[in-house]
DNA sequence: AATATAAATGAACATTCATTCATTTAAAAG
DNA sequence: CTTTTAAATGAATGAATGTTCATTTATATT
């Protein structure tokens, strides 16, 4: 597919991916700053130094390019969130290795955290159907794993995620907001995780 | 002051308090279906069955209204949790009472839930300065009791804050969205909510 | 160098946007 | 009933919106 495309598309113009990588980027920039009613095609296309024509080569119009971009920020999100993960881990080690992955993937893109909890807890959402079927599968292969092993009761996936991942994402938007619901700033640390992740623990123990 | 502004008021034609109201339940409304790209003046108030000028009688502008509308969701949040509470209530109790508080709010006031998370998720939360000092007092001193009586370890308000409610709002979040993470229907149940509370009650054991 | 192909463009489109304003309506007081 | 006051309005404003299109530019092959 790959070479087909090559060779079919041999005397065109080279898609420049600078260009396609500068509207995305500048896109989430513009939605976490200025929210979604921020980002309008002409803004975009003037912070991407690229005419809003161009952004039509590359979106089929203003939904889809928010489609895309979520989509990018899941694969990105699936990628790190994947590294040296596997369902066989143990039940300490494996959700260890989540949040310290998830930690690092807000570290590494702040801007996708922010991007992506925007798109999440908007209607956009239902709008747009992206497949992350094999980070699903793995998350679902470990769960089903530690209950296996007797690490954890069973119990619906929703309250495991819920008290595996909620508190780790309220730390991460507590980290991100410097202006806090408590008024101080608050910095995640390691500490703070390990601590956090010790009491998630014990919430899990027989 | 109340009695004040009706002798200046006397003569004057009375606010339609059932228009402000439809304004910002339809504004409301528009923005949890919609978003806040989908919320515009001119649909507002044809909604609302009201003329665009009347809005700004109320309003300032738009600006202004998302923030008066944050501002009421805000205030009723406040109320129905700070229902029956008290910091001197036991941690247990406590705890207990403001799960449940916060699971009747979004019950009797599913729009505002998501409009609050829409709006804490949106840069809007910067621009907006909402009061909440006496919400936030009585959940302080509520940790404060807790410490003191060694129902828990003294920890950062985020950490507490994190495992108390994060864990909560994650399992809201799920019931709320049908189509959730995991792709089957979840309704959260009083008796899923005691077994999530449980373990987060064992997490902040000694 | 000439050709072919698609990338890239800027100007233009109709539409919708937030906001304003001159005017009308309704209600309370004399 | 008349007067007064502010609520309420519909039409209008210019600016900004998403999107298109005829044209130009750049590149890989001939």
């Amino acid at each position: 597919m790959n070479e087909c495309s090559f060779i079919f598309a041999a005397d065109m113009r080279i898609r420049d991916e600078n260009k396609i990588n500068s509207i995305r980027e500048k896109a989430i920039e513009m939605i976490v700053g200025e929210g979604f009613d921020g980002l309008s095609m002409q803004k975009l296309a003037k912070a991407a130094n690229v005419s809003p024509a161009t952004i039509y080569i590359y979106f089929k119009n203003r939904e889809d390019l928010l489609s895309q971009l979520y989509n990018h920020v899941q694969n990105t999100f699936s990628e790190v969130t994947l590294d040296g993960f596997s369902p066989e881990l143990s039940f300490r080690d494996g959700l260890w290795l989540q949040w310290k992955n998830r930690f690092r993937f807000i570290q590494e893109h702040p801007l996708y955290f922010q991007f992506q909890e925007q798109f999440r807890n908007s209607p956009l959402i239902n709008q747009c159907g992206v497949d992350i079927s094999d980070f699903k599968s793995n998350m679902k292969n470990f769960v089903i794993n530690a209950v296996k092993r007797g690490d954890m009761k069973p119990m619906e996936p929703e309250v495991f995620w819920s008290i595996a991942y909620g508190t780790l994402y309220s730390l991460i938007k507590f980290h991100l907001n410097e202006r806090s619901m408590m008024n101080n700033n608050f910095t995640l640390t390691d500490e703070k995780m390990k601590q956090a992740f010790e009491m998630v623990i014990k919430a899990f123990k027989h």
